[in-house]
DNA sequence: TCTTTGTTGCAACTGATTTGCAACTGCAAT
DNA sequence: ATTGCAGTTGCAAATCAGTTGCAACAAAGA
């Protein structure tokens, strides 16, 4: 585990501790390399320790979200996924068959903001855009 | 109540009934002119017929989605809307201070369409884009 | 090692939405 | 107008995602 000494600086400085399921939930968004439900977190996480318990689960996605590690993504239909967080424009990409979640870059997204603003003549603190479409893998089936 | 006729109709053809309830659910939304959670029309509901059960506005609210007359919008943290259907490209604004809801136009969202079909090579089914900020009430405050 | 205090697992709870069911009611056919 | 019956309702219970209270537990500084 190569990057858990900053996190655990991380979590020290404002006085909370480095406990092994908190780092594990950010161990499995790391492999994951995608958005995840903690409803997957949590799954992914019982094969390695099978006494973690949910709530500890959200517990830990609550306090890497306050602490500006990670970020909550409602994507409509109840589906809420965390990642890391990254910019305050956020676009995600959703498989209407699979579910399959994709990352979509901003700068799709800065167009937009800037019409907007442009518009309105106020600034926007953040966009959260849901694309809706078959990902090339369920076109092809 | 002049619209009644033809959403009878559309029930009917359908092989629904045109239930005071059902009705009201629509009337309610029509007078609101804007979107409404399910509390909120059960809530406005029940001035007129207090004994409506929320469970039959959900059961309304499904059955007009399902129809293609109304529309759900997920806002994020749980927050859930239901409007008129428009068109699949669909904006809010959500006021981060007082939580008021505000479309926006389908012209903001046609150019973000565009670039991603040409991106991409395929068609998106609809984007669902969410812009938080201070509306401008709260902005003077 | 000891102690302090944050953290965990568990179970119970919440708020939003759904569902099973007996009683009820549009409405098309009498 | 009356009837018959499938579609609907209100109610209560179930469900689902997420939260919380609490006693036992365990980081980490001394």
């Amino acid at each position: 585990m190569p990057h858990c000494v900053q996190t655990r600086r991380l979590l020290r400085e404002h006085g909370y501790r480095a406990t092994p399921q908190r780092l594990m939930v950010l161990e499995v968004l790391r492999m994951a390399d995608r958005h995840l439900t903690a409803e997957e977190i949590h799954a992914a996480l019982k094969e390695r320790s099978p006494g973690v318990d949910l709530s500890t689960v959200y517990r830990a996605l609550r306090l890497f979200t306050r602490l500006g590690l990670l970020e909550p993504h409602d994507l409509g239909g109840g589906r809420r996924v965390y990642g890391w967080r990254t910019q305050p424009d956020h676009g995600h990409f959703l498989c209407e068959r699979c579910g399959r979640i994709e990352h979509l870059g901003e700068e799709f997204l800065k167009p937009l903001r800037r019409s907007l603003e442009q518009a309105w003549g106020y600034p926007v603190r953040r966009i959260e855009a849901t694309v809706v479409g078959l990902c090339p893998a369920c076109r092809n089936a």
